[in-house]
DNA sequence: TCTGGGGTCCTAGGACCC
DNA sequence: TCTGGGGTCCTAGGACCC
């Protein structure tokens, strides 16, 4: 075994890339955050930090505890630029890197065939990345911690920041960790320590002692578990270069709480075509739709719903919101919305296509129609959150297709959700209403934006 | 000094199926 | 008619991370 897992931490990056951007920001306390009455503080510079700003502190605290400092709103475009080309170094080093945030990642030396290496080797290749990332982002710092696994690396880099390299030799993992306080491991929080304090552990060597049993009681299975291997350093989490997205959300804290729930309504509305925008962005599609609020006292509510099928269709997305947010009690006010899909599938739904591009798509034999999975159970031409009627129900929409069956929604004044019925799919009283409704939205466009040019 | 926005993972209960 | 246990899916909430 030898130190060849890195983890690199840029030192205080967005308040790092203002001062860069900005020479009259060097050398003065900078806090890079929500600038509104609730806003929370990113970043603070290392002149801020002198002063007690922290990450997630209230900007309203920040103020008063520093009140000369500069007060900035994120440009998150600008840090996404300089986090790729940091990244990039990091890959030019080895091509085995996987990204925490825009400001973190792990590297896996061995990855790059570099094998058999002494402390300082690693040290020497630690200061050299170091120096590329500073040249390639415009002489931002960062601190490096490397170790022979995740845990060990990720600790060690905190231990000399800014601008720091710590490696810690292999073989001596546990007896690094043993002097340090649980919430140095990651995933050990408030509430973790909290209760390990109440089973008389505040130390990773009081952990080290603790029963795999009792802890598993304090904390829960696979919480209990893990501690106890991370506690001697047991830790063969590989570096991972892609993972899977699993959820898109989008969600806003309000100035003020809001009550008004045709305004509420709106908001929503807005969220969920954002959601999809993003969706689409990214060629994924999702099933299940959650509407997140807030309430003035701070307790967080979810409400969710599972469609049959993916969708990233705005209009769907945003009248799932809608019912949700129907069944939500606004008693006291919100502070909070946010609308999220999950349970993504990462092709592409096929109504995106016209029934006739998907009928010349079908004769050119595409391989890649043929091999989606599951959309063969799908019926042809109908797709979640299609518009149908039907003379004995009314106005309905398309829950979920397959098997030769249609299952359909229908919207009465009576109740949401609304009863659901099903049908064959060929059964001859249920019409499709999609053209009149695409219609309706682009009228609707038309109307708020104004003609085009 | 009242607490962001983007995520991930885990737990627990109920429905439903075999 | 009563009584099972396991597996999977869905929903809600909570802890945690940057």
């Amino acid at each position: 075994m030898e130190p060849s897992v890195l983890h690199v931490d840029l030192d205080a990056f967005f308040a790092a890339v203002e001062q860069r951007d900005k020479p009259s920001l060097r050398g003065k306390p900078v806090v890079v955050g929500g600038i509104g009455l609730r806003g929370v503080v990113s970043t603070a510079s290392y002149e801020a930090r002198k002063y007690g700003v922290r990450s997630a502190m209230s900007t309203a605290e920040a103020r008063s505890r520093c009140p000369h400092a500069a007060y900035l709103w994120p440009r998150f475009e600008v840090y996404r630029a300089t986090s790729q080309a940091v990244m990039a170094e990091m890959r030019a080093l080895s091509p085995l890197v996987e990204p925490l945030s825009l400001d973190e990642a792990f590297i896996d030396l061995a990855a790059a065939g570099l094998t058999g290496l002494t402390d300082d080797d690693v040290r020497a290749i630690s200061e050299d990345l170091k120096d590329s990332i500073r040249k390639a982002s415009g002489g931002l710092t960062a601190s490096v911690g490397a170790g022979t696994s995740k845990l060990i690396a990720k600790i060690a880099s905190d231990l000399d920041k800014p601008d720091g390299v710590v490696v810690v030799p292999a073989g001596t993992e546990a007896d690094f960790l043993a002097p340090m306080q649980v919430t140095v491991i990651p995933g050990v929080g408030p509430a973790t320590a909290q209760r390990l304090s109440m089973a008389g552990v505040r130390t990773v060597a009081d952990l080290q002692q603790l029963d795999e049993d009792e802890l598993v009681r304090q904390v829960g299975s696979a919480h209990g578990t893990s501690l106890h291997r991370l506690a001697v350093a047991a830790d063969d989490r590989p570096v991972v270069s892609d993972r899977e997205t699993k959820s898109v959300s989008v969600e806003d804290t309000f100035e003020i709480d809001i009550i008004d729930r045709a305004l509420l309504t709106a908001i929503a509305d807005r969220m969920a075509h954002r959601v999809s925008e993003r969706l689409q962005k990214a060629q994924l599609s999702g099933r299940t739709v959650t509407l997140k609020s807030r309430m003035h006292d701070f307790t967080t509510h979810t409400r969710s719903s599972t469609l049959a099928g993916p969708t990233d269709d705005p209009r769907v997305i945003a009248r799932v919101t809608r019912r949700l947010l129907d069944d939500t009690d606004l008693a006291g006010g919100i502070r909070l919305l946010g609308v999220g899909v999950s349970s993504l599938a990462d092709w592409i739904q096929d109504d995106l296509f016209t029934e006739s591009e998907a009928a010349e798509a079908a004769e050119a034999e595409v391989v890649d129609v043929i091999e989606m999975p599951d959309r063969s159970r799908e019926q042809p031409g109908y797709h979640p959150g299609q518009d149908v009627h039907h003379p004995d129900h009314g106005l309905g929409w398309v829950w979920g297709s397959g098997r030769g069956r249609v299952t359909v929604r229908f919207e009465t004044a009576e109740t949401p959700p609304g009863p659901v019925r099903t049908f064959a799919v060929d059964d001859p009283l249920l019409t499709k209403r999609a053209t009149a409704v695409a219609e309706e939205d682009a009228e609707a466009e038309t109307r708020h934006n104004g003609p085009n040019e």
